[in-house]
DNA sequence: ATTACTATACTATTTGGACGGTTTTGTTTC
DNA sequence: GAAACAAAACCGTCCAAATAGTATAGTAAT
């Protein structure tokens, strides 16, 4: 697998950091070490430590994006996939997904414009959601809630018990096949 | 004159300087300039960051603590005050405030322990809001939606139109009056 | 005397990033 | 196929700036 995976490992070494030691630990030598480089090696690829979060930021919405897309075109019913679709990769895939939340983090703590990308894929899905074929404020607060569950973990601030989350979970799937 | 309120100040200062500038700007130096006060002063009242940001904490905690429970408290209706209570304290008020957005970012950034008080204010909020009269799962929907709505814009993800976070706002309000 | 500061100087440490050099890999020419 | 060269990938050191916190001497009001 090689070379190409450089800039992959770099990026997962800068999430791991931000995940287990918080964003005032992500330093250059930090991420170096982690990732198993030279400082000069990590900047050769990362000009910056800026272009280090952008790539961080690019990455993963890169991937939400290509997560939700795809779980929705797989979707047989055609009414309510977007949501569903919303639903099913947040509660299921980037949940656990450290990735996100690090680079969340991770640009809104070093510049906020490089959450661009994420601020994108969102205003896409947002309107997907409304044009669904599903009420369009239903469909909202369903998005809303499920991005309330992560972002609410993501912050460390209530988890809530796993049987009432998967309980929510349910709910609010069966909401988007009425 | 006993000008109690330099804590406040102080406080206020810190809050403003992560919301205006970011989390990496928040000094001590910083701090004490945007509050008016040396940096000797700063210190005498909170002997380190970690204090300040602890302060920033239970600040917030206490103010959204008091709110919700004096809102409650009001509420004609027995059944579902503590969620319109958390429904209402949430979009009206605690929103725009920009010390809970601050607070928050700053905590998780400088220590995660320090988020234990607002962990602690969920916990009794979640527990009152599934023993609130209504469908204990319903009633988290609704506490996860409105959480999903300033989380979402706490971080700049997205932001949904005013017309559209109205109408989201008016139908969870009905909900828990059903 | 105590509380609540101001003002300045200082230490010790960390950090981003520049820089110059080296190794690895790939391509072309003979 | 080997030599010659070029480009990409990478190393390790150096440095100026910034920062948390300490120290200290002094002020003003209660």
């Amino acid at each position: 697998m090689g070379r190409n995976s450089r800039k992959l490992d770099i990026l997962e070494a800068a999430s791991k950091i931000v995940t287990d030691r918080g964003i005032f630990n992500l330093t250059l030598e930090a991420v170096a070490e982690e990732a198993g480089i030279s400082k000069g090696g990590l900047l050769y690829h990362f000009p910056s430590k800026e272009a280090l979060v952008q790539g961080m930021v690019e990455h993963l919405a890169g991937n939400y994006r290509e997560k939700i897309s795809k779980n929705a075109k797989e979707d047989a019913e055609e009414k309510g996939k977007w949501t569903r679709s919303f639903l099913d990769v947040t509660f299921n895939q980037s949940y656990q997904n450290k990735d996100m939340n690090a680079g969340l983090l991770a640009a809104k703590a070093v510049n906020s414009d490089l959450l661009e990308p994420i601020r994108e894929a969102y205003k896409q899905w947002q309107h997907n959601i409304e044009n669904d074929g599903l009420d369009p404020v239903k469909a909202t607060i369903i998005r809303l809630a499920i991005d309330g569950m992560w972002l609410s973990e993501l912050f460390d601030i209530y988890q809530i018990e796993k049987e009432k989350k998967e309980e929510v979970y349910r709910t609010l799937m069966a909401w988007t096949e009425e």
